[in-house]
DNA sequence: GTTCCCATGTAACTGGTTACATGATTCT
DNA sequence: AGAATCATGTAACCAGTTACATGGGAAC
């Protein structure tokens, strides 16, 4: 249900169409959580049946008419309830990982290449975060009146950046190990 | 289909029932890979029907007969035909994110004991890594010969200790911005 | 006698992915 | 002329979750 839970707190950011939604899973809140036009699509329908959501047929110049989505009263309500909620803490998921310990079966060096491959999205991606927060959150030396919603927005993107950190080290780590593992297969 | 693969590579590592996989997938292979019992039942007849797993009876005594699974030869090359194939960094998927720039519209502070919860069950998931780094990898003073599936497990491991202390300092980022916000609430 | 562990499953549902489909406008 | 962007959707399928079900043996 935490589609419909990220929807909800998107567009109360900020309202929107289907699109527009879809774009934004791909930035901003798709770095903590993806979805697809199509997903988003049926559950806004959902969403709007059950009374979630406000709709409002936009028309446009030079550009196919959009429907915008907001947040109605029951949509908001329905978004502090899951707040106060407790979530169970996540496990992983990484089928990297599920690659490394299977290469056992098979020739660790072959991996290197994939490896190499995702320590260069992370980077990118990396790169991607900083360059957003250096754009959105770039310290004034000035102390500016705390902004709730800007805080919590930097303070989740500080995730990301930590993240994509910690990762790159560790496929560092993996790097050297497979390489390591070659050497010494290669001198038996 | 990474559950597939997932669990070649266990069995791989030791034949065993569906039981007993359930039992490693909450342990071990399941730091980076999740499965119900349900969905591993349903996964293994399928594969075995694709002729890559074999099954043998086993009777026990003072215990049910299991039926122990094995890695068949069209099983092991399924898995070196993925090991061989690229697999999308994937994206993370973080409902604890989602609550937290959602608490913008709602009572950050209320997120508080929450974020508390979530940092309790990483340190313990943490321990719980280290004590089976201690157990598993303590590095004996004298070089022992390089063995590759220890070494991959080992930098599997590593990673996930990596992963729980990224994440238990930035929970503790969160809590700090949290705490900060509601005084400056309070102050107001 | 009740609870936990071993062991296997079915059924219904929900959530997510992939493929297909349409059509106007703007940019190169 | 062709590709990219804006905009919305359907359909089929696959993966994952939750609930239900059974039954013996061991431990307390």
């Amino acid at each position: 249900m935490a589609l419909e839970h990220a929807i909800l707190v998107s567009l109360l950011e900020q309202p929107g169409s289907g699109y527009e939604l879809a774009r934004r899973f791909e930035r901003s809140i798709g770095y903590f959580w993806t979805a697809t036009h199509q997903q988003i699509y049926r559950v806004l329908k959902r969403m709007e049946g059950d009374g979630l959501l406000q709709v409002r047929e936009v028309a446009q110049q030079g550009r196919p008419d959009k429907k915008e989505y907001s947040v109605a009263v029951p949509g908001r309500a329905a978004l502090s309830r899951w707040l106060h909620e407790p979530v169970e803490p996540e496990s992983i998921r990484h089928e990297l990982a599920v690659k490394i310990r299977g290469a056992a079966f098979d020739d660790p060096a072959a991996l290197i290449s994939e490896v190499e491959r995702h320590r260069k999205a992370h980077s990118a991606r990396l790169e991607h975060y900083l360059a957003g927060e250096q754009r959105d959150f770039a310290g004034p030396g000035a102390p500016r009146p705390p902004d709730t919603r800007r805080e919590l927005q930097h303070v989740v993107l500080r995730g990301g950046i930590a993240y994509e950190r910690m990762t790159i080290a560790w496929l560092d780590d993996v790097l050297s190990t497979l390489h390591r593992l070659r050497a010494a297969s290669a001198g038996t």
